[in-house]
DNA sequence: GCAAATTAATGATTTATTCAAG
DNA sequence: CTTGAATAAATCATTAATTTGC
């Protein structure tokens, strides 16, 4: 194990970015949030995930996403192939994954996740995460539709809006 | 009808509502638009139609999103279901849906995009619209990422907060 | 030893299915 | 029953491992 390679290629003064390479840190919080029983982040906590993760690297939140997306599905798909390989103790957190949420309670829903990621305590949400929740709150009753921003960024923001 | 029925809630100044309900204008609209051949509307197109369905009422963009997602689908499984209901003219000006336009070049996918949108003649695009576009060229070809971006993800956290 | 060719992993999209509001 | 919304499954495409011939 030398060094560690940098995923980023110089290509004619840029940077190369064809798609994430996630650093052995950042699969290893990953692996830890996903063996704790997390399967389906809120937004929330895919915000404080890719806060924290950011640290070890460049990382996007879809990035963070698609790997629990990925994980899940093939971790199922590996279970069906290897009978009993894993013990049946799934820890199971059971994130309310905001359809159960909506159940519950419709209009609450941002301050219940934001109580869960307290409740989780694996990634303390930070200041700027606080500012960011507020102006989420105020966007949402105040402006309509307000957005027109870089289309690359908007395009995968669409693809994650249900979120 | 007495109402208890919770269809709009008034919560921190805001009003929130259960669903979006389309108006038969819009409704009319993303027929023909559907009529016309699109299928997968880009981001650009999207945020188009998004913002002229506004000024018949309030829409999102995701309710755009899932509405061409959903009437795809469904007039596939109609179409199995109800045989030769439909007579098959489909017109299908097969957007390249972005996955084919890879396949022939990856560098060029946005432009070509543009292309197909001035193509269709519905909605011409805006000020605005090209404004994004031109950014949009310029972030893909000049920079694409320094090495370490920390303020891309806030800014792309922010705009998801509210889609 | 070293690149070109091939294979294995896995990040990213798209399609199908499901849930629930009206 | 219709259909907006959300999730899961399937698929595609790119990057890293690895094999192979020189």
């Amino acid at each position: 194990m030398d060094g560690e390679v940098e995923a980023a290629v110089m290509v004619s003064g840029g940077v190369k970015c064809g798609r994430w390479n996630p650093t052995a840190e950042q699969v290893k919080v990953l692996m830890d949030l996903f063996k704790a029983g997390l399967r389906t982040p809120s937004t929330e906590e895919i915000q404080s995930i890719t806060t924290h993760l950011s640290s070890y690297g460049k990382i996007e939140s879809k990035n963070v996403f698609y790997w629990f997306q990925n994980h899940k599905a093939r971790e199922r798909h590996h279970k069906k192939r290897r009978r009993g390989a894993t013990p049946a103790t799934s820890p199971v957190l059971t994130a309310p994954t905001k359809r159960e949420a909506k159940n519950h309670e419709q209009v609450m829903v941002w301050e219940q996740q934001e109580r869960k990621i307290e409740t989780l305590e694996l990634f303390p949400l930070k200041s700027y995460d606080l500012e960011v929740e507020k102006m989420k709150v105020k966007s949402s009753s105040v402006v309509p539709l307000p957005f027109f921003d870089a289309g690359r960024d908007l395009l995968l923001d669409l693809r994650l809006s249900f979120l």
